[in-house]
This record gives C-alpha cells, structure tokens and sequence, in this order.
DNA sequence: GTAATTTAGATACAAGCTAAATATATTGCC
DNA sequence: GGCAATATATTTAGCTTGTATCTAAATTAC
C-alpha cells in the first residue's frame, strides 16, 4: 500500500504546514507577507490562518499596538499574526546514568524551567528509577509554571542505541528499562508521547539548531564525557542504522595511536602516568593539566600534544568515511578542548584528505536537553495539525 | 520559501504517481485492483488512467486475449492497464579509468543491449575521451534497437567522490572532466540528463535492488577492485556527505592490521611475498591462490587466513560505526570472496558489537551498469508526469 | 434465457484553490 | 475637512479534483 489516496483535504494540510511554518520563522506576519512567502492567494492564506486561530497555533495582534518602524504605514492596516507560542509546551530530558535532568521550552524553543535529579544509587529498581524521571518533569514544569497537561510531546536522550523507531535493544539490560517502561508510565501518568533517542544523536540535533553547527546539514557532534559517542547528521537528518548503533566508536579499538574510548578518564590516566602530579583521576586533575600547560610546565604540554594527535586520528577516521562539513566536540571536555582545538585541526590533513571544520560546543552541559527539546519540537511541528491543542 | 503552494493539480500528480507506481510493480492491473492499491475511488482511478495512457507511460490490453487462470472470471470483463516498458529506455554507463561499459534498459529494468569501449590510452584528450562514451552509447541504443531520442535518463558511475548535485571536486584532476564536459557534451548532442554518481555508491543502489541486498534499507557495498570504496545506504538513501566522498576508505591506512587499499593488487604482492609462486602481479596469480588453497597448498591457505582477517577488519570498522544490516563484497575480488566468507563471518564479532550479514554480489562486473540503471530509472519514475514521451 | 456478478460510466456534490471584482481603512495632500 | 492614493480585506464566480451514489453493460452460472 502506498501513502493512502491524496484528497482536496491534504491540499489545506499541506498548505497549512507551510504557513505556520513560515510564521513560526518570524516574529509577525501579515497576510502579504504570507502571500510572498508561501506562494498562495491571500484568499487562501486568510482562510488557512483562521483555520489556525480556531486550533489555536497563531494569534492575532491588536491593530493598534503597532509602532514598528518598518514600513512607511500607508493604506490599510493588514491583519498581524504570530505565532501563540504558549499554546502548548515540550519536555526535553538528558537521562544519564547518575541523573537526569528536565528542561521545559515553549513552541519557539524559549527554555522556560529546568530541574535536575540524582538516582539514589546506581542499582535501585525501576519503578523508582521511573520515579525519578518523572520528579524530574515535574519540577521543571513548575518552575516553568505550565502543567504536565500542556506538553505536548517529550524528547528524552540516553547513552545507548536507540533505533529509528525509538526501541532500544534488548541486549542492553540498563537501557532498556527506558524504552517500554519509561514510555509506557509516562503516557499513563500524563499522556505524554516519549520520543527516545541516543544522546549523541540528540546533541547532534542541538548543535544543529543552537550550537556551533548552525545551519549545517552534514554535522558529526562527538559527545565525550563518561563515553565516546558521535551523532551524525548527513543531509540534514541523523543516521541510525539498522539497531540504532549508528555513530558508536567501538571501532576506534582498531585505529592505531588512538586506543579504546577516550575522555577524561584517558586524560586523567595520562596525566598520572606522566608522573607529574597525584594521580587521583577524574576532573580535577584533568583541569590541572590545562593549568600547567598554560603556564608552560613541558610535562603538561607534552600530554595536550598527545592528547590532540589522538582527538586528530579519532576525528580523522570519521571525516574521512562521512565527509562531513564541520565536527563539534561536545559534552564533558568540550570546555578544555577549546585548547586543543589548534593542534587538531593542524594534524588533521595528516590523517584525512577531507578534513572538517573542527569546533567546541558552546552548549556546556545543556548540549543533550537542547537537543532533545529540538527533537521533540521536530514532532510537534511535524504533527501540529494533527494533534489536539488548548488543556 | 518553502516548496511551492499546493494547488488542486498537486493532487492529480500526487495519485497518477501512486497509481503508476502500483502499475509498475504488477503484470496487469484492473481498475478494482488499482482502487484496492491506492485507496482512491474508481472515478478517479480510471480519470488517472486515462491520463497515463493519453501520455503514453501505460497501455491498456485488449479484452479478448485473456487467459489468466487468475479469477474467477464472472462479471462484466475489466479493463486491464500495463506499464508501456518501451515507452523510453535508460542509459547505465560504468565510467572506468580504461573502459567504458553503456547499458540500455526499459521502464522495466529489463537489459536489452551493451557495449564496451577502451580508451586508447591513459592521457588522451578530453574530446576523445567524451567521444568514447559516446560511441559507446551509441552502440548500446543500437544494440537494443531503439535510438538516442529515446532516452530518458543516463546514469553514469566513475571512481571519484560525487557530491549530492552531481558535481566532481575540481580536485580531482582526471575525472573532473566528467563532471561539465560529459554532461554538457551530452545534453547537447542528445538532449541526455545525465546524472552522476560515485560507481560504490551505484554499486550500493544495484546490489539492493538486483543483488543479494535485496530490499535492504541499511546497506553497505564495497566495491573492490583498482579501488576499495564503500556505497553506504541507510534507511534507504544514499549517504554523500558534504563532498561527496562518504564511504571512502582512506581512514584505513589508520586501522591496525589492515594498510592500504585491499584487493587484488594486495592479494598479489601478498602471493609473491610468500614466494609460492610467479610474482607476475594482476589476476592470474590471484586466481592461482585460490586454487591453490582448494587444493590444500598450507602457503595459499595462510594468505587466505591472513585476508579474511584483513577484510573482517575493514568490515567491522565500517559495520561498528555505521550499522548496516548487511555488507555486500562486489568488484572484481567478489568471485574469489566467495571462498572468504566463512572465515570472515566467524572473525566479525571479535572486532566489533554489531555484526552485519556478509555476502557476495551475484552482479559480478555489471554491478556498476546495473546500479547506474537504477540510478536512472529512480529520476525518471520520481519525474515521470513531468518528462515529455514519445519521441 | 434469466439471474447473479462484476465492472464501467454518469450524475450530484463537497473541498480547496485561483482570479477578478468590490469593499474598507489608513495616509497624505490640498 | 474632503479627496485621491494606497494597501489590505472580502466577496463572487469558476476550475480542478476528489468522494458517493446510482444506473448501465457485459459476462458467467444455472
């Protein structure tokens, strides 16, 4: 069966979605600025947008707050529309293994609230781990002072394959608590639509929208903290896979000079092996290897240069089989990164024939929640026309 | 601007598409079975049939030689459609650094005439160059006894990254010219569109739609021959990245165990090195090994070890990032990689999480030509209510 | 030869778009 | 203040395409 029999109703869907698109694009629009835009007859474009103002999507301005300088105001006043951005709200969630953390947006991405929960400990069950998350929504729709009632759909990101339809693999027994359980007691609670997706994928799309890669339709984003991951955007959309694997680094075992999975840990390792300092891990002293670089200790210098050889061959190895325009460093060594940035991209053309555009993410450790806001603003706008407005 | 407004004529495009695709996939078709298909009612079905036929793309059958077994056959008789498969042909072109090989098909697919030219030598003029494929055409068309008027398409394959457009890099200095020159030369000698592509790539799409990987949404083809390059599919498109040079292979000069470029060449030097035999280099040795190996020669059969190991390798590093379903071995070492097999799908899972089926191409040296056919049916059927027929 | 069955064709109507004519509200000038 | 110019809004007629329903035609089965 192809897509089911195109009727004169899929004229005004199609239409409708081009409309709000372009309204969602702007901060006003009159009647003739949606002809121009959208290619339609003003008696179309009217009748489209009293369509929407009935559901509820745009808002009509008052005609007479109007003071912008923008045209010379002659003739008649033309009919103002914007986009009613409170007309329902999106949930973005960056479940981790420690915590998770909520952030709640409104229609045009504006964050509104945020809150941040810790699992009691690594092994507690998943009711509670359940438990957790759903606290976590909560208090970011109070502090957004919404309702769980107004979402209207909710991206949620975890370290672990997640294939396109949203349905994590089995053979991950952490993670796949997330796929059934978690969509399943969200949608009894509050009816919400969960949209699961792989962290790295969600910061791809975040760095896309918000980040450094603005704009940029083939984008690798490696998010490197506790994990190595990439999300990968070819023309415009992220690659999956077959079991959503896409994008995973186990390969980076077989390149030389590179090792098994980089990040801080790697760094801090280094650091001590090195000799010049307490080896006590993690990121305190990962940070003083930066501060010692900095004030010249050779020591300290020696390992950034490793250190950028190896993100070099890492990024290198991608960009050669994607061929993307620019790859962004994102999550925990995004801000020390910054540093190596000169090194890796000098080393680069050693290693690839296509070197990228190399950046630092500037989103810190929003890089996943603002992605997953994207992700869940991506099927709202998808779906406006067919979901239910106004709770 | 977003695409253009949708006006009620959008509709009748949209469903003579759909019902033309159903056409295309069946024998015959009746009026009741294209509303079963495509959900439209029969006023409208026969409305678009009337217009496919009006245009030439379909034919109706006359009533009297009917023979099917298949109904019943009770009731007043229906109307039977078929695709016209004559109603234009493509052109398939394998673009290689010594050869070129035209192939014509029908709307079908079906192959009806080939031809190979050889480039005289390795630095010959462009306008030679062009002239080669040219005649090369020429000779297929006259082969399946129809004319250059009646092309609809050409899809063209060379051993160089394409981009999304059709564009070589100006870096590339040898098969740049196929970029404007071909394509120009063409268009104006033929009125040809000419659509260029990376022959991997091509490879990728003729092994999922006539290979082993059939129907396969997440796939990679390697095509090794002079060059080892890879055609990705996921989710059913094409990867190019932002050059076009996805699925290149460099990256492996950086993995372990594996080198440069593999294939025959390899296979070789790697006979030589092992002083079984001829180090005359080039096919015959290579062949030499496997027989060799069949019949139990303990030199050959460790060459074959050691390159199964090699070939896990490189698959594996595709497979871990990518998560492709399946991988395809297709070019010139396909034939002996058939002996391969086993001992690659046993190694695959030491070397990475996500293990694809490994098989062979069946499409031996028309892989490419077969792809390229693909290539062109796709743009005629995604454009077909908008080409002119019948010339 | 008549009934049943299946498909074809014709008619009525609804949704949606364009195009053109008409109406309305504002600015600027005399 | 009144009038022209201007930009927008609204109305009306007509076209395309679709669905739904009814009637006609052609064939098989009994």
């Amino acid at each position: 069966m192809p897509h089911a029999a195109a009727t004169p109703q899929l004229l005004r869907r199609v239409n409708a979605r081009s409309v709000l698109g372009v309204i969602r694009g702007t901060e006003v629009a009159t009647g003739t600025e949606l002809m121009a835009r959208t290619g339609l007859t003003r008696a179309s474009v009217i009748a489209v947008c009293e369509d929407l103002l009935r559901r509820g999507w745009i808002r009509e301005l008052d005609a007479r707050d109007e003071d912008q300088p923008g045209s010379p105001r002659k003739g008649r006043p033309a009919r103002r529309f914007e986009l009613n951005s409170r007309a329902g709200f999106v949930l973005g969630l960056d479940i981790g293994a420690a915590t998770t953390t909520a952030a709640v947006a409104d229609l045009r991405g504006t964050v509104l609230g945020r809150s941040s929960e810790s699992f009691r400990a690594a092994d507690i069950p998943a009711e509670e781990r359940i438990d957790v998350v759903d606290r976590a929504c909560r208090r970011a729709l109070a502090a957004a002072g919404t309702s769980p009632a107004s979402v209207l759909a909710v991206g949620a990101g975890i370290a672990a394959p997640v294939d396109r339809d949203g349905k994590v693999l089995v053979s991950q027994p952490f993670w796949s608590l997330f796929d059934v359980g978690l969509r399943s007691a969200l949608k009894e609670l509050h009816g919400w639509t969960v949209l699961l997706e792989n962290d790295a994928n969600l910061a791809a799309l975040g760095e896309r929208w918000r980040g450094s890669g603005a704009g940029v339709d083939d984008l690798v984003v490696l998010l490197a903290g506790e994990r190595l991951g990439a999300g990968v955007m070819e023309s415009g959309r992220l690659l999956h896979g077959r079991g959503g694997a896409a994008g995973e680094m186990g390969y980076l075992d077989l390149v030389q000079g590179v090792g098994s999975s980089d990040g801080i840990a790697t760094l801090a390792r280094q650091w001590s092996a090195a000799g010049g300092g307490p080896a006590t891990g993690g990121e305190a002293s990962a940070r003083r290897v930066f501060e010692d670089a900095a004030a010249g200790d050779p020591a300290a210098l020696a390992i950034l240069d490793r250190l950028s050889e190896r993100m070099a061959r890492v990024i290198a190895s991608v960009a050669s089989f994607i061929n993307p325009e620019q790859v962004v460093i994102g999550g925990a060594v995004a801000e020390s990164a910054g540093a190596l940035l000169p090194g890796i991209t000098a080393l680069l053309p050693r290693f690839t024939a296509t070197p990228p555009r190399v950046t630092v993410s500037p989103l810190g450790d929003a890089i996943v929640t603002v992605g997953a806001i994207r992700h869940a603003l991506d099927y709202v706008e998808a779906n406006a026309l067919e979901l239910e407005l106004g709770r």
